[in-house]
DNA sequence: CTGAAAGCGCTAACAC
DNA sequence: GTGTTAGCGCTTTCAG
């Protein structure tokens, strides 16, 4: 480190004998800039090493072509794929990105989050964080309090507020039609956590497919999302009642029932078919290889950026964006567990 | 949305009957204001919903109290875990985080992400992007360029140059060497690409640690990390050569190994040893569960901003620091494969 | 203890 | 085409 550390356009100015709103226009490729004289300011621009500080064109224009994305769980692959499609569509749409991480999904302390995204004056947010328990309760006092445009993602639709997610319903619905195509007629369930919003869809889609079926939705048990919890989860199920297939909430816990039901002699996919859900890299070398949904997080992140800089250019001409719930759809994934 | 967009100094030093002045003592906690009147404008930043604009203020003092933060491959577990100790540490140190993902790993194109990141006034950055090929060569010539501190994670050490890595030799001689405890004596492996410095160390260490018990390392195929590739890595591996065990340089090749080692009738770990390297969440679930090297991403990444903050006050105090390169230690953790 | 004036780096609005 | 003036929201002098 060294370099050039303050140049400012005022210096720029003064190499090039010009007036900085001359620099500002360069800069800013505005038309009414003799060629001659734009060469040359932007050479001494390149000799110089200068950079224009967004922080004084942000304070001056209001915005600051940065959005505030405020994610938890990092430490989980779901999540970072997401924000993997969010930094992608943000450097597209020339957005930088301020990065919150929340200490937890459910933590209620959203206000310090707020205030220093909005310290930072950020134009929009995307609020990335799953919907679990109430942690979606400041929703009803302080949403009108943010005085930027919000998108979230991953929550249940709520009548005029922007959100983004996947269908979990119709994606648990997909994996159940596809185990009673092969012949299934005992399909229990391995479901997530119930306080997560994705679970209850997902054990919602495993009802609703089941009983269009003309079929009891009964044997359930319930993990934490973990592989341990599954395989405690695994264990109460396989002693405990008889089945042939069963639809995992996710693939860490499929991959524990695999493990548990081999233990106990059973052939997979001939005594007991399995589902899963996510589809994770390491799914498709599990040992049988997985079938499982396939969702697309890299698509969801992405569009919430579209959809937050559309909102966010509608409100810069003066209008009212109208509300939009959208949701993306999984795709099931046959390998050698069904 | 709506909320008070755009409520600045000067109307809360309106309503409460001050100068701007005296706000900004308050917001500052500076000491030299009267109780009465501390409360009073308190009270009026409340009820205004009065937030300071750190553009502003950044501005001001040349300081924006924002870290930027380069990676890449965030659609992997690995980066997005160093992250989660990054926005843990740097929220503990009242830093905002600027992120910027690299369109691929070996992405050239640094200059624009730089420029983005100098243009927003970071105080300093993180390149947490793996050293790949000669992904670092622009340290020659830019690096001297940049006018704030940068801190390197995952990085071949260097001279001069502040970095932090994770100690990928010695995490595969401790393999290596549990395995020489477990009385194997022909250990394979089962290797990264060998453009990725990881990769090349944790080879290194498999040689060095079988060197040292006076072995020759000679069976060594190569993947790309991908599962598929360890697929056909371990195909190759075990039908041209008689080995008794192997040392995957990641998880999720070992898990293919696990795989096709299996469907040829060998009996983990009675015929064919396995260790890996990552450690996933996954792991302690393959079948049967995976002996490997635990490495600690989370503390690469918190480390690595407690490292950059104290460089940035060295410097703010006039002094400059000594260039500083830290190794984190790995751990290994035995489980059913070995 | 409090306020007035100046200015951080840049751009909008107007002159010329 | 180009320069001048003013001011974004805040903090830093320096007076009182």
């Amino acid at each position: 480190m060294n370099g050039n550390s303050k140049v400012t356009i005022k210096d720029v100015a003064r190499q090039a004998g010009v007036s900085t709103q001359t620099v500002s226009r360069v800069i800013n490729d505005r038309p009414d800039v003799a060629m001659e004289t734009r060469e040359r300011v932007k050479a001494i621009i390149q000799k110089l090493g200068y950079h224009p500080s967004m922080l004084a064109r942000g304070l001056i224009q209001g915005r600051s072509c940065t959005l505030g994305v405020v994610t938890a769980g990092l430490k989980y692959i779901g999540p970072s794929r997401t924000l993997n499609g969010i930094t992608s569509e943000a450097e597209a749409h020339g957005y930088a990105l301020l990065l919150e991480e929340l200490p937890h999904y459910t933590s209620t302390e959203i206000k310090p989050i707020m205030e220093r995204l909005l310290s930072h004056r950020v134009d929009g947010i995307l609020w990335a964080v799953p919907e679990i328990g109430d942690n979606r309760a400041w929703l009803e006092g302080q949403l009108s309090e943010v005085p930027v445009p919000i998108v979230f993602l991953t929550m249940q639709p709520r009548p005029g507020i922007e959100s983004l997610a996947i269908d979990n319903h119709a994606g648990a619905k997909m994996a159940i039609q596809h185990l009673l195509e092969k012949g299934h007629r005992s399909i229990a369930h391995l479901a997530g956590p119930q306080e997560w919003w994705e679970a209850r869809e997902r054990l919602r889609g495993w009802q609703d497919a089941l009983r269009e079926a003309g079929l009891d939705p009964i044997v359930c048990v319930e993990g934490n999302w973990s592989s341990s919890s599954g395989e405690q989860a695994a264990l109460k199920l396989l002693e405990n009642h008889h089945v042939d297939a069963v639809f995992s909430a996710n693939d860490q816990m499929a991959l524990s029932l695999l493990l548990v039901a081999q233990r106990r002699g059973m052939r997979i996919p001939n005594d007991l078919a399995v589902a899963g859900f996510d589809d994770l890299a390491e799914s498709a070398y599990f040992y049988p290889p997985l079938t499982t949904i396939h969702q697309d997080q890299f698509a969801l992140g992405s569009r919430s950026v579209n959809r937050l800089v559309d909102i966010i250019n509608i409100y810069q001409e003066g209008k009212v964006p109208e509300p939009m719930v959208e949701m993306i759809l999984p795709e099931l994934v046959v390998r050698s567990t069904t």
